[in-house]
RNA sequence: GGUCUGGUAGUUCAGCUGGUUAGAAUACAUGCCUGUCACGCAUGGGGUCGCGGGUUCGAGUCCCGUCCAGACCGCCA
């Protein structure tokens, strides 16, 4: 070994002795009389002292050739400091160095590793091995690994079996566009790597696996968000004879047991809502529910009245702000624009203010009465001091604005604490959903989920009404898992192939082999997946999961360090059989 | 595919309605400093103002295009 010790160990009771350390230079202060390097590796940081008296002179001059970030080998002797420094764990002590080698030099840093860098992002990716030696960014994948081996451990402690699924797979037309791989022993061929092992892990189920899951990559060739990467990490879980209870009772097991050994914090039984219930009280299917602000349909109360604007409009919803009847009206005409910054695209917003006498005021006095006011605060439970705020429009669109406008209030008013943790569970998710696009079905979760049992009939009459067995896992305004109830039977397999559109050459092509499968005892099975880089991110309370993944990739799904995607070869291309179009 | 924001020293940024030699902090280098730990002090080097074009007597600043980066919408079963 290089060193006999690390450098966040050393403390008073190691006075006396000789040790060797090993780390990189994080800083220099020379004094003249005096040189002290702070020592930094993983474990923390260690002060190595040189001076006049008790240093060899040569050793005092080669210190001089120190730089940031060189890579260096110390001997000497464990001191106690004259002054101590409390702030680290070896606050108390210095290695008063005899000799020390430089193992490897270094350029100086493009940025400061510091906790605070003065490195902006674009850098930070392109020398990520860079800051991957910073604290915060090392600490978060530390933080990962300590996640992960929870997660490990509690399923397999409830009997779940960790197997591998194949990355090179075959492209599928639902869903998400995939990363292709051409074959070059099958000309003209290709693979796609998966989106998930959705089909394999249900094959499992039908080969006897019973209980399955998988820390597993999966890839999706869409755009990219702060919390969306190219590649990304899934909990992926399937259970065999397991009704949607069983599943649900076994991964709020798996959130609780998290939140309890990573952040000491106990839950109580998650909240369980229904989709629909949450399009209406949220505006959308994943609500944030650490604070408030549910939405009241105004309808009733706010029609006939005059107000034409309202009076078209399908529908009139409104929220109370707590405490913000003392905006002022500069303070509202800003949320008025952001409203209608074309992200949000609304026209508007009427507002309401809940004077403390009981008195209200809004931008709408001409059409409505004080009274029909008081039924508007009644309905969005707005208390004396709060603001009312109301959109107007078609039904699905108004909900969306709506809801962006309440979690952009929840941030401005700090209700949105990342060390409070609010999962939930939303529930009774339709099957389908219409696409006027294509104009047809879309599976709302994915083709394999099973309608609800007792809603099997309305499939060939009203498939629109049909309601699965799947459900989404919810913490803090972020989906962080879903899953459903698969079918098992070949028979409902092809209804659904061909409800969405699939001819049955098309299903038999795609997905054969599954509904083969399903005619060989396919028992009963469901499932769930939750994002490993979300989760994580959100336990370690922050919404963009770049800085816990060692290597991600930028906003244009780039890796700015080994600069890929990038051209190949012209041989390998050959070798491929694949020719590109010439670049207009 | 779209909307918005940004690109000026190694780095993070300032630079107003266009006007002398483009600044600050930090990093870097040199020197000083008898207990530093965000050390301090002094001095110094460091710039194709992303790139291309245009307007103008004059462009870091205005206009057009383009590239790069970030946030969001669409998209993400």
């Amino acid at each position: 070994m290089l060193r006999t010790n690390n450098c966040g160990e050393l403390n008073l009771s190691d006075v006396g002795n000789k040790v060797t350390l090993a780390g990189w230079v994080q800083k220099i202060r020379n004094k003249g009389f005096v040189i002290w390097v702070d020592l930094r590796d993983r474990y923390g940081i260690t002060q190595i002292i040189f001076d006049e008296e008790r240093t060899d002179k040569r050793i005092l001059e080669k210190a001089q050739s120190l730089g940031r970030e060189f890579v260096i080998q110390v001997e000497g002797t464990v001191i106690e400091r004259v002054s101590k420094n409390p702030k680290i764990n070896t606050g108390a002590v210095e290695i008063l160095a005899e000799d020390f080698k430089i193992l490897n030099a270094s350029k100086t840093p493009p940025f400061t590793i510091e906790n605070e860098t003065d490195g902006g992002e674009e850098l930070r990716m392109q020398y990520r091995y860079l800051d991957i030696r910073r604290n915060p960014v090392r600490e978060n994948l530390i933080f990962r690994s300590k996640v992960s081996l929870a997660i490990r451990n509690y399923l397999s402690a409830h009997n779940f079996i960790d197997v591998e699924t194949p990355y090179l797979i075959k492209s599928t037309p639902e869903g998400a566009r995939d990363f292709v791989v051409p074959s070059r022993m099958n000309t003209g061929e290709f693979y796609a790597l998966p989106q998930s092992p959705q089909t394999f892990k249900q094959l499992l189920m039908v080969g006897g696996m019973d209980q399955y899951f998988q820390i597993v990559k999966c890839f999706r060739d869409e755009d990219l968000r702060a919390d969306r990467q190219p590649e990304f990490t899934q909990i992926d879980c399937e259970m065999t004879f397991a009704e949607q209870e069983d599943i649900l009772v076994r991964f709020e097991g798996l959130l609780k047991h998290l939140l309890k050994e990573i952040k000491g914090i106990t839950v109580d039984e998650f909240p369980r809502i229904t989709y629909s219930e949450a399009i209406q009280k949220y505006g959308n299917d994943k609500p944030d529910i650490r604070f408030g602000m549910e939405f009241a349909e105004l309808n009733e109360l706010a029609k006939g009245k005059g107000f034409q604007v309202f009076d078209q409009k399908e529908l009139i919803v409104g929220i109370a702000v707590p405490g913000a009847a003392t905006y002022t009206r500069k303070q509202i005409d800003a949320l008025i624009d952001w409203v209608k910054r074309p992200q949000i695209g609304a026209n508007g917003l009427i507002w309401v203010k809940c004077n403390e006498d009981g008195s209200y005021k809004s931008s709408v006095d001409k059409f409505y009465s004080q009274s029909e006011l008081e039924n508007w605060a009644t309905a969005t439970q707005a208390k004396a001091g709060d603001l009312m705020l109301v959109m107007a429009g078609d039904t699905d669109s108004t909900r969306a604005q709506l809801s962006a406008l309440r979690m952009e209030l929840g941030e401005q008013l700090g209700l949105r604490d990342p060390e409070v943790f609010a999962p939930l569970w939303v529930v009774d998710f339709p099957l389908l959903e219409w696409d006027e696009e294509s104009k047809r079905f879309h599976a709302m979760h994915h083709p394999f989920t099973a309608p609800k049992p007792e809603q099997l009939e309305l499939l060939a009459t009203n498939p629109k009404a049909v309601n699965a067995n799947a459900y989404d896992l919810v913490l803090n305004g972020n989906e962080i898992g879903g899953g459903s109830i698969r079918i098992h039977d070949s028979k409902t397999q092809e209804i659904m192939f061909d409800l969405l559109g699939f001819t049955k050459e098309e299903a038999q092509a795609q997905f054969g082999f599954l509904m083969e499968a399903f005619q060989y005892g396919a028992p009963p099975h469901g499932g769930i997946a939750l994002g490993l880089d979300r989760l994580v991110a959100l336990l370690g309370g922050q919404e963009t999961i770049r800085d816990f993944i060692a290597f991600p990739k930028n906003n244009s799904g780039r890796d700015l360090m080994i600069n890929a995607p990038a051209a190949i070869d012209t041989t390998q291309l050959e070798e491929l059989n694949l020719k590109l179009k010439p670049n207009e």
